[in-house]
DNA sequence: TACTCGCTGGAAAGCGCTTTCCAAATTTCC
DNA sequence: GGAAATTTGGAAAGCGCTTTCCAGCGAGTA
């Protein structure tokens, strides 16, 4: 019953390859007349040895002739490592996540490496889980695109997870300021991000703002009101466009007239939340009210007026991350030529870099002049 | 340094797993004192065979107690076939696709199955060269979003690599119109949104129409217009919001004042883009000209005016989409109870599948009744 | 010329899992 | 009660590739 042996016969015509598709290494090498392990050697050139000249042509050719393709699931077996990388976002619908894996895909690409996204939810839960799920497979890394959860309980299992896929061999990389973990991560200038909104606002002669804040317990967050300085009055939202009309509405009921003259929201999910609240507060932005987002989403210019905000090069930090991930060692600078700054502890097995992306504030038409400021 | 492993602390002590992690199924097997064909029917039903009771349970808690999860690559290698699948899209920037994805992530997430998510950034060179990739790792089916190129030689190979893909058999889905593809598709109503549209500015009393359409070549332009019906001003633009606001601008140029009353955008984006020219050509929307887009992005309420526009399930269609990828079979009428319609000719090795899915206008600020039509 | 190296190509042992084939253990039927 | 039919668990042969060892060989050294 068994007898599709034929493969030794070298059948002249009406050589029938098994329906069931590809072309194995096995048949290349044949095809060759060279043994296995040179058509390996030859055609992934990862075992430290190469083949010289003429083998390696013969192979080449035959491989080229059969249109062979590698099977991934058995190099990632024999390797015990795949060359697939995870992409964990919250929410592949929010355009922040979008673009910054927009980038990450496009680095990927350029590699031969493939994508598996994952959505969590917000759920911390699913991300470890998917953490766990990529270690299981012998993935090369992952990328946490996102704050994680600071819930005790959770971060600590997922920083269990990390460690474990890391101690695999896994790299596993952030984007975005992450609470405390040991790996390698991409940040905005969150900082300098704030400091130039309210400095832009300063300039225009507003002294009495407003904040619409994230979760406080974003590290992201608490580097934006840092930047931000003191002085201002904060309202914590939860960076959802509605989240943040309520957040300014009750900002703005708070401080009637001229109270406040100007809102600045630490994302444009919010900001676009806060432009509503105050149209439906009466004022007018800007105559009335500037208001200040965070981001630069693609939106943020068709929101009406047009949001100035503080741009982050997203897309830039996917694909830096994804570089960092993939080379293991830091290459060019970015376009955006952001320092590096690698705490290199001699103690640790491995030290953390960190890669620090400049931002900058886009102004567009949502800031004016204070009202009362013509007289400075 | 980072010491919450207090959790690990009930292990009897000494006994240490290899560093390089995972547990296989061969300990599996070994701490239940089965044999490794016991376990792996026990732990993976997929054999046919079942094991009964005693030896099963012993079997599963061996596994709890391990903490076995098993190794994706080795099963698909001895099963030639993956238990992943691919999303192809053209953008994941697109909040078209972003919503698409995460209805396709959704569905795969409850069935165990990893997404591999690849932007082609429009470039049909990359479709097919993911679809061959996917095929190469045995990937258990494709899904596709987007209407694919029309150019008759890239869609030719592009033909072909679908059908080696199923031929291996790997699964093909598509989402939204596609030309020609012979494969199982779900598509939304894009000839009845187009006639709600219409339908609704005429209510208005709207009856000189101008339309900003898409890329004549897709099957998804064609069947808009098809439901606009004749009569219209129509200029046809690229999808893009700069294209929509082009076309706008043009269209409004050569019907100035009330040559033209109402304008309907075949694209949400395009729709932003016709809001934008309309405030440039100083009409007033809704009082002078109404707006009408479709798709019902995230951001369409967020416009000023926020658009009338029709509305795609497209989070189901991602969803449905999966889901008839995964099942094989076609699972319980999803939630916006579409009609199903199977063409199951008897001749066809495997029948098509195709989804329709309604669609609904949504009427917000941007339509209102048109200037002159208080008369009738 | 004899002998040790440094290279290069091939044989073969897996990687972790599935699945076919077998044989032993039951069960069923006359 | 014995033979045939039916289960059920295990041994083992791969899936396609990587990589370690080994053998063969021309080159360098004494």
């Amino acid at each position: 019953m068994d007898e599709q042996r034929s493969r030794a016969a070298e059948v002249p015509a009406g050589r029938v390859r098994p329906v069931t598709g590809a072309v194995t290494l096995k048949q290349v090498a044949a095809e060759a007349e060279v043994s296995l392990a040179t058509a390996s050697r030859v055609l992934h050139r990862s075992g430290g040895r190469e083949v010289r000249g003429a083998l390696a042509e013969r192979v080449q050719a035959a491989a080229e002739r059969l249109g062979y393709v590698s099977n991934p699931h058995a190099q990632a077996l024999a390797r015990a490592r795949s060359s697939t990388v995870g992409l964990i976002v919250h929410d592949v619908t929010d355009p922040y996540f979008a673009a910054i894996a927009t980038g990450a895909m496009h680095a990927a690409h350029a590699d031969g490496v493939m994508v598996m996204m994952a959505a969590t939810f917000r759920d911390p839960e699913l991300e470890i889980d998917y953490l766990g799920r990529l270690r299981a497979q012998g993935a090369r890394g992952a990328l946490l695109a996102g704050s994680g959860s600071t819930d005790p309980a959770v971060s600590g299992r997922l920083a269990d997870a990390i460690t474990a896929f890391t101690r695999e061999g896994g790299r596993v990389t952030a984007i975005g300021a992450r609470p405390d973990a040991h790996i390698d991560a991409v940040v905005p200038d969150n900082t300098d991000g704030a400091r130039q909104a309210r400095a832009h606002l300063e300039a225009l002669g507003h002294r009495r703002i407003g904040v619409v804040s994230g979760p406080g317990t974003l590290l992201t967050v608490r580097q934006r009101l840092e930047g931000l300085g003191d002085g201002l009055r904060t309202v914590e939202a939860d960076f959802t466009r509605e989240g943040g009309y309520e957040a300014a509405a009750k900002l703005l009921a708070a401080h009637p007239d001229g109270g406040l003259t100007a809102l600045i929201a630490l994302n444009d999910l919010m900001a676009a939340g806060a432009l509503a609240a105050a149209r439906d507060a009466g004022r007018r932005v800007p105559e009335d009210l500037s208001v200040v987002g965070f981001d630069d989403l693609p939106f943020a210019a068709d929101l009406s007026p047009a949001l100035t905000t503080v741009r982050l090069p997203l897309r830039q930090m996917g694909e830096r991350a994804m570089a960092l991930l993939l080379t293991g060692s830091d290459g060019a600078s970015p376009a955006a030529g952001p320092s590096a700054a690698s705490a290199a502890e001699p103690g640790a097995a491995a030290s953390r870099r960190t890669v620090d992306f400049p931002v900058e504030l886009v102004v567009r038409a949502s800031t004016a002049e204070a009202a009362g400021a013509r007289t400075t």
